[in-house]
DNA sequence: CTCGAATGTTAGCCAGCGTTAACGTCATCG
DNA sequence: CGATGACGTTAACGCTGGCTAACATTCGAG
């Protein structure tokens, strides 16, 4: 606002965007622990202690990472709900942006829900509330759909499907791109449906 | 045969047995490298370098850790197909060997599909050789189920199929115990069924 | 042109941790 | 009753790795 520059620095495209997409591949394959920074410089072509220009520290990263995850899921999970006519085009709707999320991001969506452990406690519990929110978006469109079944029953339903739908990347080449994003949705829907349809 | 000594050494317990349980909920609380072999020791009342006497190293447990569950489900597998009259009854007897597992050793079941990168070369080759036979196990049964299915869309299914029995871990205390084991099998029959029936 | 902010680099400090060494203690067995 | 071997202990070593310090370099703004 009070200059009129153009873009302000940005050396070559946006590095904090780059290293931190860099470090989730990493730490997906081998764990937060098992990444020294050195690595994760290496991987963008700066080496080293290069990433506290950018960062306050590993866990820091981590913790934005995760950050970032979580409140991209809730808002995407709170846009689609808001916009459906009703609960079960909001339910398609958030398999459409769970299914979409795990395939296109394997990498975040296993370092989402590994490492949340080695964030340190101011933001460890802002992530996970994030988190609770997001469960609890499903939550509240299957208690609409099946107001008889019990919320416990719901959450743990969802924690199921979760693993289900976030399972992709080990499993990835098994089957051709095209082929795994409805084979997954199909295989959602069954395990809700049966599981709201309780014997 | 030679002695006739009847119970060897064995001072309290299986030390050897507690160790491995005890590095086993560490390694799945915090990751193989977020965990000192120092708490390890301490978690069985030893400290430190003990471990030694029982394992040539920090990688060594964690291989044998691995070893031992892989084979374990593998061998429950085979077992549990050989008895089975027809492929339905065991498919019935594998989702019980699979959910019983999951449920009863959570902290195995984490780690046996997060730590494998971790195990030096000799001992990981033999571990994913005993999972993907593991996985073939399934594979066959539903083959016979379903022989029109492609092989590679069941195995997909299979690993998304696994994803949805060992996220019970992290739902934990969502719901009553003897509650969650039908609701996963309720929800894993109702996702198998769903993937062999494409559209 | 010059100043300063942004962004890197390398060298080095220090803690943590896996591993080894050297040593103690019993129980068992010949 | 010694000798042996299973099992622990503490001390120390050495490497790895996170983080800081001190020092370039580039570039837009005044």
């Amino acid at each position: 606002m009070t200059s009129t520059s153009a873009t302000p620095a940005r050396s070559r495209r946006n590095r904090r965007a780059e290293i931190l997409e860099a470090a989730a591949r990493l730490f997906a394959a081998r764990g937060f622990h098992g990444v020294p920074i050195e690595e994760i410089g290496g991987a963008v072509g700066v080496s080293g202690p290069a990433l506290y220009r950018h960062f306050s520290g590993k866990e820091a990263l981590l913790a934005e990472m995760l950050l970032d995850v979580s409140s991209r899921l809730r808002e995407s999970a709170v846009a689609v709900v808001t916009s459906s006519p009703g609960p079960e085009q909001s339910l398609d709707a958030l398999l459409d942006v769970q299914i979409t999320f795990a395939t296109e991001q394997p990498a975040l969506i296993i370092v989402h829900d590994r490492e949340l452990g080695n964030v340190p406690e101011p933001h460890r519990r802002q992530i996970r509330r994030l988190q609770r929110l997001y469960v609890e978006e499903w939550v509240t469109v299957l208690a609409e759909l099946h107001p008889t079944c019990p919320a416990a029953r719901l959450r743990a339903a969802m924690h199921a499907v979760f693993g289900l739908l976030n399972s992709t990347p080990h499993s990835a080449g098994e089957l051709p791109g095209g082929d795994m994003r409805p084979l997954l949705r199909a295989m959602a829907r069954a395990a809700i449906d049966a599981a709201v349809n309780a014997r």
